[in-house]
DNA sequence: GCCAAGGGAAACCGATCGGTATATCTTTTT
DNA sequence: AAAAAGATATACCGATCGGTTTCCCTTGGC
């Protein structure tokens, strides 16, 4: 039993090479030799690329959530201190050496027909993003929940896209700044 | 002297094509063929397929921003009201049956080292966009124009990401109301 | 009429694409 | 020990990639 499956190294490593490099182009050969796995075994695990696409997509939305909530709830306490402390928390991440931009927002981009399963993958996976933000509002028991929820979701994607399409690794700050409005006024 | 150049009539094409399908994912073939022209016609004008893109993407800069601009002063007349109105032109652009996201957002995914010339270009275009805003911001004669542009700026993208990857079409309603309150507070 | 220029169609180039097949070797299971 | 399973490297497949070249035809200027 190794350390890490084929499968996740395979994952993995197609993870990293999709997220730096776009998915059109980076190919299969490409993928086996940084994995070192053999394309047979590769194609013993996923019925095609697009299903190997799939498969990373899943296990960033994994990933990032999970860092995202563990993150922001390591930080601060009450549900309200977690809905600013999102804004540190993806400041933080902007400022990785690795960052370039939102993997879902870049894979919206090169499958941009609205019922392509990738497509389809990316609007869940900000579902359960804005999902959280609800919750947290919920629980901080805001006036209205979905539309705070809806507004401080705009302001993280807005800030995510200027920290990689313009590098403004500090563009969490603004963002930040517009939230603590948001919820001075939501209570 | 034809309507349009063959040089017009490539990169009009091969801006339809890339914007819909992606830049990795449309090949020259594909773009000689829909725009009815030889291959060896297109490698007359551009040099590479890259520059072909970097054509194609300066176009849709000149297109884009004359597009905003023009729609925002013909809805209103102060600068204040065009703050605005912006979101007004926005929410009527992400209704477009066309509408694929911000081309360039698209295309800072698919080049994303920051320092290839695509995506110079996309930074260029985005600091174009925030400069209009903080021109009006100043001819409104708001207490701080740079903060507030850059706030504005922020919405528009964070709603452009929203209404791409989640096809929510109305995205633009939440960040106006946002506008309106940062409005408020900035005079 | 003549001639150069530009464009068109298509062959061609080496490289790479996503994907399959084969044959050998190692590992695990029984 | 035998068999089954999984992994390896490698060759191969047809298609397409970005890009070049060849040949022919049209067009406009003189």
């Amino acid at each position: 039993m190794p350390a890490l499956s084929k499968r996740e190294q395979i994952v993995t490593e197609a993870l990293k090479l999709f997220y730096r490099n776009g998915f059109h182009a980076t190919g299969i050969d490409r993928i086996i030799s940084e994995a070192k796995v053999s394309k047979k075994t590769l194609y013993n695990h996923f019925r095609s690329k697009d299903e190997l696409v799939l498969a990373t997509l899943r296990k960033r939305d994994e990933l990032f959530r999970n860092y995202i909530m563990r993150e922001t709830e390591l930080r601060s306490r009450t549900p309200r201190e977690r809905l600013l402390a999102i804004f540190d928390v993806i400041e933080a991440w902007f400022q990785e050496s690795s960052f370039s931009g939102c993997m879902f927002i870049n894979a919206s981009a090169e499958f941009s027909e609205s019922d392509h399963p990738c497509h389809i993958l990316c609007a869940e996976h900000k579902r359960l993003v804005r999902e959280y933000l609800r919750d947290l509002a919920v629980q901080a028991e805001a006036q209205a929940p979905e539309e705070l929820s809806k507004q401080l979701n705009l302001l993280i994607e807005g800030a995510t896209v200027e920290a990689h399409v313009c590098g403004d690794h500090d563009a969490a700050s603004p963002a930040k700044r517009i939230a603590e409005m948001l919820l001075n006024q939501a209570f």
